[in-house]
DNA sequence: CGATGCTCCGATAACGGAGCATCGGTGCTTTATT
């Protein structure tokens, strides 16, 4: 059956948007595949349409349990029932039930943490899949090194034996990204597919101000002039919670969320914000991820973000619609060295890796070092990772290569907030694409008519409202 | 690094301020206690 035909029978479309059809053939030829696709340009159809002609059980991995969720409530919409999610939401009799009957499943949704588990490692081995998609994959490169290294190791257990063809799938990747996912995941000269990552749609702001009394006060001036719905983005989770608080004073609908929250209360965030209940939402870097909301209008960030390859995914959540929006970014003298402190603050320290090496000669469990209060949860766990490989001489070397590298992507982010040439060209070059053209209000630099834009909004806010009165109406006068 | 919070001081009551301490982002999984 032609692809087109299979694209209408199951999921009814009529035509592939741009880089499908070139990724899913690559894939059917078992090529591996590198694709950057903007979020809502259909990523996920790429291994959804392969895996009905494959008859081999697809293995998603995928970095977050409520995107795992998501995927496998849409999958289940479309009316496919083999389909599951393998994470610690399963009990163990479910999770025992699901591994018996494995290669039943057309999709296989799983975490790297829970991949790795021997009793999956030892099911995995006596089955054959039709294709390994690797989901968010920018994950591997900005958390496996320092922060969820189970994403090293899915490089290393993919690289042994037969393997089917993998697809690695992001939004955005700069080419250290690219990089990284082609070397850890070891891709035999993958097909790569990238999209054009500039959006013109979305203008970039910067605005320069002289300390954080300055910003909170633009920042709230600005909030109350304009409309949303917006994602406030700030750097710390204390800080999300003082600007939630003073914007609801201000009688703005807005809600904090960050990684303290329960993942209850996190979901009930996102879903009001979706649905429109929610103007503002203020934000650390947990949130965004999956999240897709095409009416997202500004992305303010009240300081900067670690690297340039965040920036981009935080702004690409605006103006998925394609209408006008808006990305300020706020920036005082400073303000990285912050950014490089949270960046690395976590990081081990030598003096971790000789503890850790000094209680593993004493034959002392290094977990010691955990209830000892001496480093964080995560800190050893990464540290455990790299022990594990190299030398203590060689830990100590590559985490010391590894925050200068971190203060490296600080100052690149610190180069586009500074420069005086077009920001936009500058991010483009970043991501190793040309600027084709400048938008009108392209950047800062370029020149943005605030004052414009902002009434243009307004006014089609302004419009929107009527509209769902007038539709609100109808359904009433037809309720009767 | 820098913002914020806490303690303590003087001096005879309350409170401002110096000085020191603490904290700062991302998520998976799973186990032993309440």
């Amino acid at each position: 059956m032609e692809l087109e035909q299979l694209l209408q029978k199951h999921f009814g479309y009529s035509s592939f948007r741009p880089g499908q059809k070139e990724v899913i053939e690559a894939i059917l030829e078992e090529q591996d595949v590198i694709a950057l696709l903007p979020t809502g340009m259909g990523k996920s159809l790429c291994y959804q349409l392969p895996a009905y002609t494959l008859e081999k059980p697809v293995l998603i991995v995928s970095p977050l349990l409520s995107l795992m969720q998501d995927q496998v409530e849409e999958l289940k919409r479309f009316g496919e029932k083999r389909v599951v999610a393998l994470n610690s939401f399963l009990t163990v009799t479910e999770k025992r039930y699901v591994l018996h009957y494995l290669e039943q499943y057309r999709f296989i949704f799983t975490s790297p943490e829970m991949l790795l588990q021997q009793q999956v490692q030892e099911k995995l081995a006596h089955i054959k899949l039709g294709l390994i998609v690797v989901d968010e994959a920018h994950c591997i490169s900005q958390w496996g090194f320092d922060f969820r290294p189970d994403y090293l190791r899915i490089g290393e257990w993919f690289s042994r034996g037969n393997r089917p063809p993998i697809l690695a799938l992001s939004a955005t990747a700069t080419k250290k990204v690219v990089q990284d996912i082609r070397e850890t995941l070891s891709l035999k000269a993958p097909f790569e597919f990238m999209y054009n990552v500039d959006r013109p749609n979305i203008h970039l702001g910067r605005i320069v101000v002289e300390d954080k009394a300055d910003k909170s006060k633009w920042l709230m001036q600005h909030i109350k002039e304009t409309a949303g719905p917006g994602i406030l983005y700030v750097s710390s989770r204390k800080r999300a919670q003082q600007y939630s608080e003073a914007l609801l004073q201000a009688g703005i609908r807005t809600a904090a969320y960050h990684a303290g929250y329960g993942a209850e209360d996190r979901q009930f965030i996102q879903q009001q914000f979706i649905d429109g209940e929610l103007d503002w939402i203020v934000a650390t870097n947990a949130f965004g991820m999956g999240i897709n909301k095409l009416d997202i209008r500004q992305v303010i960030h009240e300081s900067m973000p670690g690297n340039i390859a965040n920036y981009m995914q935080e702004i690409g959540r605006a103006g998925r619609d394609g209408h006008s929006a808006l990305a300020i970014l706020l920036y005082s003298d400073g303000d990285e060295e912050q950014a490089k402190f949270v960046v690395t603050g976590d990081l081990p320290t030598p003096h971790h890796v000789d503890r850790y090496q000094e209680l593993l000669n004493q034959q002392i469990q290094p977990a010691q070092m955990l209830k000892n209060g001496e480093l964080s949860e995560t800190a050893f766990r990464v540290l455990d990772y790299w022990i594990q490989q190299e030398s203590t001489e060689q830990v100590k070397a590559r985490l010391n290569h590894l925050a200068l590298e971190k203060y490296r992507a600080v100052d690149e982010m610190l180069k586009i907030i500074q420069t005086k040439d077009c920001i936009r060209e500058h991010l483009v070059g970043y991501f190793g694409q040309k600027l084709q053209k400048r938008p009108e209000n392209c950047c800062e630099n370029c020149g943005i008519h605030y004052d414009e834009i902002k009434k243009t909004r307004l006014q089609e806010d302004k419009k929107m409202e009527m509209m769902s009165w007038v539709s609100r109406l109808q359904q009433l006068l037809m309720g009767i």
